[in-house]
RNA sequence: GUCCCUAUCGUCUAGAGGCCUAGGACACCGGGUUUUCAUCCCGGCAACCGGGGUUCGAAUCCCCGUGGGGAUGCCA
């Protein structure tokens, strides 16, 4: 049973609107990922708008690293995307409007001469009757007497003192500002602005004031139910207008924004919760421009473990990087959805229909989340391991390709069948694909050997033990190499020395896959085959001495503390 | 400075005034299985930011702090 596809009637519009900068980033992944959690759990459509109008970044490249990024995930849309570079004359025309019906104004600061005017968007003075606005109540606030106040349509400019008194500027739409009175230190009343309105708003007059010390005004402020994090609001009075067209008449991210929302005809809008801030302001733009105000949701946005916003240098940020390093994309697609959601049942390893069928904004947590990779990579392995062999096989190779490891792709050629092998012996402990990397050992070719594990295993005793194993094995026919003939040998040797049983264990695989743990041992010798197992036997290196960083870290160890 | 948002184990989270002796997952530590490792199973460690209210009763509601983040652009 699915929850209806509408909101008051209206069939679910949401949208994925990034701008295409080469890559994309886990945020904005995470965030067209609950767009479509939320369309596809509501019968709604989810669009893609490219909001390409930085033209320094946006290249057709980007655009298509970003298409192949959604399909990587499975982030599949619903109508033709739209290009915000191609609705230029669109936005434009919004803005004269805007200017024409009054509800903008050219020109904010002094302008160098010869450079055109920005147009502004003015927050509506007039908002009663408005839904999104609400009374809460006269205000009174102190101001710097030592600084000039001024007033006009544009708004308010004066300072108020902040720490030890001194002078903060302060600016601010006018609309804030209803039954405004200023007064001087002494309480004399210096101006009330009812009177003076007409003048302000017809006749563009300027008022200036000194020593004014305190100011009352009737308090409003903009609300709107957010439906993660419940009602937001915040007061006129620390609103400014917006610059909706630059100097050179370009329109900024705030009216192309709202425009193309008004014309994809979203109905909620989920993004980050670092637009709160914009959407006290678009609410006004969408009433200006007729339109209702779409829903929110702010989504809290992924940190890091100091818990700034996680960016490059915490490590993979990039849809292109996980995919490269091999991690799947339906379990970044899960682990993702987990950031700041749960279905409230426990439930983590989900597919996409489930997550979809379990989605609800209301549940989605207001307080940022931390990235955990080894979580993704817990889950990645799950992911991996309940694939059937084959798949894995399929996808390894896939990987390989795509990745271009020659390595990998050279054995997968030369030694087909073997490779087939390893995979199976190897697929329930891969994390991550790129551990294929690791696989060398099961191929004939020079092996990596792991220091530590040479040191510790390989001691002469050992290495004498280990001989003795090779002229052992040297004995069996080629046919006769198999996992219990080398089982039942090596368990001899351990006999006639009176070692206990399994000691050998250890120091063959190091020998052999030059590390110290792997799949069943006897069963990667007989795959290895005895040609290469005696090479490496025969071959075996000395053990290297202790690397400096080891010795001091044993050093430490050694110390005792307290 | 001002404004906005936010606060449960190290991390992701459950929690809608009494089901809370605060549950699960990851990580970590022990034990079992596996002659190793991984998987799997069992167990352990570990949290309601502080202070005030409201209430018979607060992790939960309110206020004030504090911490974190964001905004305060002719960036998006």
């Amino acid at each position: 049973m699915k929850i209806s596809g509408t909101i008051c009637g209206r069939p679910v519009r949401v949208r994925f609107a990034p701008s295409p900068t080469g890559q994309v980033h886990v945020g904005n992944i995470r965030t067209a990922i609950f767009n479509w959690l939320y369309a596809r759990g509501t019968e709604g459509k989810f669009l893609v708008r490219v909001e390409d109008t930085d033209r320094e970044r946006s290249t057709s490249e980007a655009v298509e690293k970003l298409f192949e990024c959604m399909s990587w995930l499975g982030l599949d849309y619903d109508e033709e995307p739209i290009f915000q570079s191609g609705r230029l004359s669109d936005h434009v025309f919004a803005a004269e409007r805007l200017l024409r019906e009054g509800k903008a104004y050219k020109g904010f600061h002094e302008q160098a001469q010869g450079v055109g005017e920005p147009t502004v968007f003015k927050i509506p003075w007039e908002t009663d009757g408005n839904p999104s606005v609400r009374t809460r109540g006269e205000v009174a606030i102190d101001v710097s007497p030592e600084e000039k106040l001024t007033i006009d349509f544009r708004g308010l400019t004066c300072s108020v003192p902040g720490k030890n008194e001194k002078p903060m500027p302060f600016s601010a739409s006018l609309a804030g500002f209803h039954g405004l009175r200023l007064f001087s230190a002494d309480g004399r009343m210096l101006f009330d602005m009812e009177s003076a309105l007409d003048g302000i708003f017809h006749e563009c007059k300027s008022h200036e004031f000194f020593k004014v010390s305190r100011m009352t005004f009737e308090r409003r402020e903009v609300f709107f139910d957010d439906m993660v994090k419940g009602t937001l609001s915040k007061p006129l009075d620390t609103m400014k207008d917006l610059v909706v067209l630059r100097s050179d008449g370009s329109p900024v991210f705030h009216l192309a924004n709202v425009c193309d929302d008004i014309a994809q005809q979203i109905t909620c809008v989920i993004r980050g919760d670092d637009h709160i801030e914009n959407t006290y302001r678009h609410i006004f733009l969408f009433q200006a421009l007729s339109s209702d105000a779409p829903s929110y949701a702010h989504l809290p946005m992924i940190v890091n473990d100091s818990g700034k916003p996680y960016s490059k240098r915490d490590g993979n940020v990039f849809a292109g990087e996980f995919r490269e390093q091999g991690f799947l994309p339906d379990a970044l697609f899960n682990f993702l959805a987990l950031l700041g959601w749960s279905p409230g049942d426990g439930r983590e390893k989900m597919t996409k229909p489930e997550m979809a069928a379990a989605f609800s904004l209301p549940r989605v947590l207001g307080s940022p989340a931390k990235f955990d990779i080894a979580k993704l990579a817990k889950l990645n392995g799950q992911y991996i391991a309940e694939m059937t062999t084959q798949h894995f096989i399929d996808t390894i190779a896939g990987f390989a390709k795509e990745t271009a490891r020659e390595r990998v792709l050279q054995w997968m050629l030369n030694h087909p069948a073997k490779f087939a092998k390893a995979a199976t012996l190897m697929q329930i402990r891969t994390r991550i694909l790129s551990d294929c990397d690791e696989w060398g050992f099961f191929f004939p070719g020079t092996i990596t050997y792991d220091p530590k594990a040479l040191r510790k295993n390989l001691r002469e005793d050992s290495r004498d033990a280990i001989e003795a194993l090779r002229v052992i094995f040297a004995e069996f026919a080629a046919d006769e190499f198999s996992a219990e003939r080398l089982e039942a040998a090596t368990r001899g040797l351990e006999g006639s020395r009176g070692l206990k049983e399994g000691l050998l264990n250890r120091p063959l695989r190091v020998a052999v896959t030059g590390r110290d743990s792997g799949p069943d041992l006897m069963l990667v010798l007989e795959m290895i085959g005895k040609h290469e197992v005696l090479d490496r036997l025969a071959a075996l290196p000395p053990a290297p001495p202790l690397e400096e960083e080891e010795i001091s870290a044993q050093k430490q160890w050694s110390t005792p503390s307290g």
